[in-house]
DNA sequence: TGATTATTGTCACAAATTGATACAATAATC
DNA sequence: GATTATTGTATCAATTTGTGACAATAATCA
């Protein structure tokens, strides 16, 4: 949320966390060909946010992103990428913040470190939806997954981050094979065209996408998934890299 | 630089700037069929390093970033974007800006802002040669064109961030038909193939990457340009879009 | 048990794109 | 006016992609 993520530990004054600097989060899972992406929610008020974190004085950048991710989901060795960095001061607005922790009974003076302005870096993961764990942070009721296809409101520009990272997702797709992060650990490929067309919101040739898929050599074919109806079963794969 | 980059004018205490977070530029260039970029140099120090800037609290990020390549180049309306946040702590080294303040006079007691941890943003720029006039910061006593093919040794962690612009600058350069905003005006086909092929660093054949080019539609066929030997003269172009 | 059904894996062919070469056109030089 | 180097484009082969067809085959159902 980048504005007002919340520490694991709620600190009164924010010390031993770089200030003014946030990381958001946009967590995609896939299941019953839907992408979805995992918010927080608040006790008492109507507000959903992408989950957030802070950077610990003694931590790296990249290593602030997984600790904090891993509280989240629960998972570690996850696909995590920066994408943009969120840094206009429009993005300030101290009120919602400030709902959140009264509602929680914090009364925080004016100047709260949280309250201030936070330039927010964006990452987006891609996770095994069966595989997570959502838990929700501090200040928050719960973590839960949602439809990205019918998303609710979500507080201050969360909006804006979540378009941008599934704007970076589609062309990072076929350049970095990265789809494979977001499917159990095997798959048939119908359900590899599946994640494809909903990522891409393009209808793709089955003949084309099963010949693409495997002339790339990073597929692993195991034992045919029986009792999948009355028809021919498929094979499953698994991703295999070199 | 991110560790230590300059603001315009000296701040004793940093005040008006976000804390902790810095921009670096890959201001690129191109001349005499060579990829340059700009670096600062410091008297009496034997350092060089990439532009950089704060970013004021009345500012956005991106804004910052404009006004500080327009401080560095004197250009507007360039291309610039955003490709990478380094934030590691090994980033952190007090030591070269110390250096570089003391030759400057100047003796920073140890908590001085400019010697703490500093998570910079990345952006890259592509500029018209011919048309930047290379202005150095308060601290530095020069800022020049280097051929990015033999590089001297940089500050900090200034190689990687370089090393990290150029290969955005190859993944980006057809997918967003970027490469002519280092060239000036008008220019022939011939130069724009030497271009891409600096840029990638590999030969592209002529025939085929003049068909490519032409069917994009973006360029706009002008007269010839004469007297470039003895030869038939080739056709300059101008980049249009849409 | 054997026909039915829906889906799968693969082939086949057309269309489009790309790779590589050839060649005529033509400014400048001699 | 011949020579030279480079340019613009045509040509054909090789490769990739688009599209449809078809046999194979699990499960279902008569």
């Amino acid at each position: 949320m980048s504005n007002q993520p919340i520490p694991e530990e709620i600190s009164p004054d924010g010390a031993g966390f770089l200030p003014g600097l946030a990381i958001d989060f946009v967590i995609f899972g896939f299941h019953q060909n839907q992408l979805k992406i995992l918010l927080l929610s608040y006790r008492n008020t109507d507000l959903l946010a992408l989950p957030a974190g802070f950077i610990q004085e003694t931590e790296n950048l990249n290593d602030a992103a997984r600790r904090v991710l891993a509280e989240r989901t629960g998972l570690y060795d996850i696909f995590l990428e920066q994408f943009y960095v969120f840094g206009d001061r429009s993005r300030h607005d101290p009120a919602p913040m400030r709902a959140i922790m009264e509602a929680k009974g914090i009364v925080p003076d004016e100047n709260h470190w949280l309250l201030r302005r936070f330039v927010s870096v964006g990452y987006y993961a891609l996770i095994d939806f069966t595989k997570a764990v959502p838990i929700p942070d501090p200040l928050s009721d719960s973590c839960e997954w949602y439809d990205l296809a019918s998303l609710p409101a979500l507080m201050l520009d969360h909006q804006t981050i979540v378009q941008k990272a599934l704007e970076t997702l589609r062309t990072d797709l076929d350049r970095k094979l990265i789809g494979f992060n977001l499917l159990s650990d095997t798959f048939t490929m119908a359900d590899l065209q599946c994640l494809y067309e909903t990522i891409l919101d393009q209808p793709l040739h089955r003949s084309g996408f099963q010949r693409k898929m495997l002339s790339l050599g990073i597929l692993e074919r195991l034992d045919k998934k029986f009792s999948g109806g009355a028809h021919k079963a498929p094979y499953l794969y698994r991703f295999v890299s070199n």
